[in-house]
DNA sequence: AGCCTTGCTGATAATGATTGTCAAAACCAT
DNA sequence: ATGGTTTTGACAATCATTATCAGCAAGGCT
């Protein structure tokens, strides 16, 4: 049975205070931060199980780390992130998930799968890269 | 200055005799199985370099290892990948290179990149999956 | 051809993220 | 409260990758 353990709810709720993707080394380093005295490995299997529940998303950042954020849909969609501060906005995922199914079916391959996500500097950032840039 | 070593030559060639996406490790055992005496170390660097210079592609397996393949082609493309043979097909971009592109800029997002690959299982593999499923 | 500068190599150590281990503690139904 | 089981957490282990650094070699130069 799966239990309801305040370490979990933790990682939720921390996941949640969190707008963007999130290591699971920097989430334990904002726990204890908070005082709490989570430990690595439990922040570890707790993103685990919500990624696997779908309660969050993965995402591998081009260092190859592995990042999480919670999502305010359990649909599959796709992700539009700033790679300056973070931000990440959910995208509408219609035309490409068509597009990536019609490639695979055009090529005879079945059960498709696909990793789609688009890094950028936003509006914001835009602006500060320009002004440093002057 | 760039000099010219049998050592870059051999993972050129390496990669060029294998038709999916490899990770440097499983490269570097194939050269040592051929006899070769090439360090690991010297694979990296030499896969790290063709990345950069476009002779190579490079994206990450799921599990989050570095996968490098010769492409046919410079330019920018996405891949189409058996995730149990690894036969790996390039794929057209047009469609997606406008989408991802759109979307971006739809939200305010400037210097846009984006990750898009597809996994799943070529015709033949899934013959066989299918097969050993009944 | 021989020298010389400087980039390249490779054995190994270091790093850093993630996973495995296992005894102790926590959870929940009874 | 008790028992059975899951979960936790400190730490070791693993695995890919990168840094180190002394020795070697590529290419230009004479």
């Amino acid at each position: 049975m799966k239990r309801n353990t305040w370490q979990r709810e933790a990682v939720r709720g921390a996941l949640d205070a969190n707008d963007g993707f999130v290591s699971a080394q920097a989430l334990h380093s904002a726990l204890h931060a908070t005082g709490s005295p989570i430990g690595l490995a439990t922040v570890y299997r707790a993103l685990a199980d919500l990624a696997t529940t779908g309660d969050a998303d993965s995402l591998q950042s081009p260092e190859g780390e592995s990042l999480y954020r919670a999502c305010s849909t359990n649909e599959h969609h796709h992700h539009l992130i700033c790679r300056n501060c973070g931000l990440t906005i959910e995208i509408e995922p219609h035309a490409v998930e068509q597009w990536a199914n019609d490639v695979a079916v055009a090529n005879g391959f079945t059960q498709a799968e696909h990793i789609v996500d688009v890094f950028g500097l936003c509006a914001a950032c835009s602006a500060l890269t320009a002004a440093s840039t002057l």
